[in-house]
DNA sequence: CCGTATCCTCCTCGATACTG
DNA sequence: CAGTATCGAGGAGGATACGG
């Protein structure tokens, strides 16, 4: 449309790029690892398949709804496996795909520059709250 | 309290436990940059030092707001540096630490991984997706 | 040019209660 | 045991307008 204004062109391109961003594979899998509860579900099945009450318990802060939730994403992306065994009560196992475990090195190496370097932001933090009080 | 109930306890064990996790360094790194416009900051100062306007453009989804502020966690947790130049009108410039350009290659390890694997979750969400309707 | 201030909306997440 | 259903508070983030 040659007769867009200004005003419209600039929101096209905000929609277009939005979008880009959003199909971008390291936002995706980024928006996936990020969730809080996802990284100590996946360090916890690291050692091994367990069932839902492990993790509850294994991950004490989580929320009924949330591990379930964040199993069910893990699940759909390929990264675990769920099992039931319809026993009375019923017994349900997670356990990490191959897709899954080679997603851990990439975890790692987050939790490595951390660990690294945290302190160093720590400090950058305070210094920079000192110079700007309020 | 040896009174406690078992209640009072399940809480008690909870806050303690989300407490820990806010304190992991792993977990305040991944809050950092799972940010949705820190990894486009981060890649753009990668090419060298910019001005605000010059962000804003080369983002082009981001609003002011959010670049503000994006930018200054950034520049809080010593990331990247600030320069104003008082002339008029004025002038601001940024630039990534040596600290800032060493988390690139983590991100570039989450680049990489995603590029290389993404395929597989799209894979594994349509298969998920067909076995679980609704 | 580089922001701040305000408002407003959506959406996440936890708490709680209930079920096969 | 392993969930689902529902509700409500709170925060993130965009739009808009204004300021140094």
């Amino acid at each position: 449309m040659a007769t867009m204004t200004a005003e419209q062109r600039r929101r096209q391109a905000k929609l277009a790029y939005n979008a880009y961003v959003a199909e971008c594979p390291s936002r995706q899998v980024l928006d996936a690892i990020s969730d809080k509860w996802v990284t100590l579900v996946l360090s916890a099945l690291d050692e091994g398949p367990m069932r839902y009450s492990d993790l509850a318990r294994r991950i004490a802060g989580v929320s009924q709804k949330m591990l379930t939730q964040t199993l069910r994403m893990l699940e759909r992306d390929g990264l675990l496996t769920r099992t039931i065994t319809p026993s009375v009560p019923v017994r349900v196992d997670y356990e990490l795909t191959p897709l899954g475990e080679t997603i851990l090195p990439v975890v790692g190496a987050i939790k490595q520059w951390s660990e690294a370097h945290i302190e160093q932001i720590h400090e950058a933090r305070a210094g920079y709250d000192e110079r700007n009080p309020s």
